[in-house]
DNA sequence: AATTTTGTGATATGTTTAGTATAACAGATA
DNA sequence: TATCTGTTATACTAAACATATCACAAAATT
């Protein structure tokens, strides 16, 4: 999988980093067990440090995307919890759909994009 | 309305003051016109810097959700642009939805958060 | 006319975060 | 043994965040 980060993007390094690790999963480019480059390798591939990397795989371990195994390093494990999950993405879907409303999209809008987004993920998968 | 602000948060505190204001325009507790308190009242009231705020304002202005009357101070002044708007949305979902996806959250998941936050919307303008 | 309030600008300071740069260590692997 | 892995520690620069003053011009109020 290409990962490409905006150096003149506003957004972290390493959140862009987990950004696109997590679209990578969700489009099935990175499956379960598979295991992801290693920090020095990812870091060199990209141009950063080392530590960005690190921080980025010790999120994306917190936040139930990867386990870090000493021998192998970070391998794609989703810890699902649904519900919290449910949680967590109704307080961001809040924020999102807030300045949509204010900005006349209606609900049927955001129904379209759901769907638009789902359709392409489930494409690249294919 | 009622601004609260989180300091242990780590969003940002003007971060959190656009978003706070954001969520007042949607739910209609802020309408079209009505003027803002000036930057020093609100600094005020929450206990920050007068610098803060403005810098909140500013970028609610640069967003199109206010504009700034050296007279009056911060107005609420949606500049809308649907198409814009779509895009940017479908941006930020794109992000959430890959997180949902890989916890195993459905489409329908989706749809009906959606809708509930829809008629939390609609339920406070009333 | 005088005062107050408004946004704005400049400057300075302290704190935190982001990112880089090295170095070192223990465990696993070849 | 040599190499790779994650991990930890330290040090440093740069940027962002937030606060603190001071000052100014325009508008509103008194």
């Amino acid at each position: 999988m290409i990962i490409e980060i905006d150096f003149n993007s506003d957004e972290a390094i390493y959140v862009q980093l987990c950004n696109q690790i997590i679209l990578g999963i969700a489009t099935s480019q990175f499956h379960e067990g598979e295991q992801l480059p290693s920090v020095r390798q990812l870091a060199e591939t990209i141009g950063i440090n080392m530590h960005t990397v690190n921080k980025a795989y010790s999120i994306l371990q917190q936040d139930g995307f990867v386990k870090i195994d000493r021998r192998r390093g970070a391998i794609i494990a989703l810890d699902i919890n649904k519900l919290k999950a449910l949680a967590e993405a109704k307080q961001e879907l809040a924020v999102v759909l807030a300045r949509a409303i204010c900005k006349g999209i209606g609900r049927d809008d955001i129904h379209s994009l759901v769907d638009q987004l789902y359709d392409n993920f489930i494409e690249k998968i294919q």
